[in-house]
DNA sequence: TTTTTTTTCAAACATATGTTTTAATTGAAC
DNA sequence: GTTCAATTAAAACATATGTTTGAAAAAAAA
């Protein structure tokens, strides 16, 4: 049929598998069965299963990135125009709430943000290279934003404050929406509003501390 | 021999390969391999590679979690004693300070650290089930004395910024020691104590956020 | 329709995996 | 020194893996 629909099943399938089982925990067959096409299908169309993860990243990254980019330059571009510095919080909020919106994009999504919260850990070089790759540039871009915004912090601090809230994010998103056992009296909102604002609040109070 | 040194070596081996690999990307060939002990010493002395994981989690995290619940217990005692509630610093650094000081204890508990720095999101089960089960009488033990803490903090509210804590406390762990390609002008400090200042500042800041 | 290209499919390949087996070796108890 | 249990060793087992092959089927081009 010369379907587009091959592949997308395929990265769909990946996407689903790659997120819940780990990359290496995840096999060609499992991922074919499980999108009912032919095991050679991801050869043809990939090439390999390392060239399929790093399909299954760009697919969404791209797009998403672009936003969070866009965000932060707005946040850029409107602070100069005010003649002001950038602030923490929008700044912030231009990388992580997209990030956490994200989830809520469409079918597969929330699978895919699951597989960006723990490719930041992950043991593999495979995965981790994959993802920073990616995600370096915009990193890079929101620390230089954050040196304006914090002025007086030295950039070694910063740096650190920055992976501090990178972790808290990720370690966010890889929680929310499972259901682990709660302390008594915890019933956990994981509506994306509610959970952006919180870790927000968070962050922004670290990254400002004295 | 029958030297207990053997299921050291393994165990030591194990946990080199499991925090740089992954458990799923390291085989027992290279584990035995690189413990220059015969491949079927593992079934002998474990039963199964998934009992060796348990037991590379077990020798380390048994010890730690026996100074990081004495320490909260201090943190208890001392207030109360003292008729006052518990602080918010003293009760995270009751828990974080042994966590990554952990890592200068002896050879091969920094590659352990890595590992359980990784372990809280990892996408295979068997990895963050057997870690869960360690460490989640210890969370609930800092989650009930935070509470004491933060009396006016909502239980969900002081879930999630535990959450983003230890979020933080685990990326910063991956981070430490590795060499990540760095903005200009950083050159970031990897010394435990300067890393656990830092940390403790960050969601100590973050917690009592008001 | 015929030709040509693209895609699918089943099968095979080569290798890697965790585990088990069986025999040799060791170390201590008698 | 002999006996006996614990440990080590080499080999085999059964299965799972990513990848490749070559023919069939489908789609597109002529």
């Amino acid at each position: 049929m010369s379907l587009p629909e091959t592949k997308e099943r395929i990265l769909d399938s990946a996407e689903y598998l790659f997120a819940r089982k780990g990359f290496h925990n995840t096999s060609l067959r499992a991922i074919t069965g499980r999108a009912a096409v032919n095991l050679a299908a991801v050869n043809y169309h990939f090439g390999s299963k390392e060239a399929l993860l790093e399909a299954v990243f760009e697919r969404r990254l791209v797009p998403l990135n672009k936003v969070r980019r866009k965000n932060l330059e707005v946040v850029r571009e409107t602070a100069r125009r005010e003649g002001r510095l950038p602030g923490v919080e929008e700044s912030l909020r231009a990388f992580i709430e997209p990030t956490l919106a994200f989830r809520k994009s469409g079918t597969g999504a929330e699978d895919f943000i699951t597989l960006v919260g723990r490719a930041m850990s992950d043991p593999d070089d495979t995965v981790r290279n994959v993802f920073i790759r990616h995600i370096a540039p915009l990193f890079y871009m929101l620390f230089d934003i954050l040196r304006e915004a914090l002025p007086e912090l030295s950039p070694d601090m910063l740096f650190w404050r920055l992976q501090f809230a990178i972790g808290a994010m990720g370690h966010a998103i890889c929680m929310a929406g499972k259901s682990y056992s709660l302390p008594e009296g915890v019933t956990p909102v994981s509506d994306v509003e509610s959970l952006t604002a919180m870790l927000l609040d968070f962050v922004v109070a670290g990254m400002e501390r004295a």
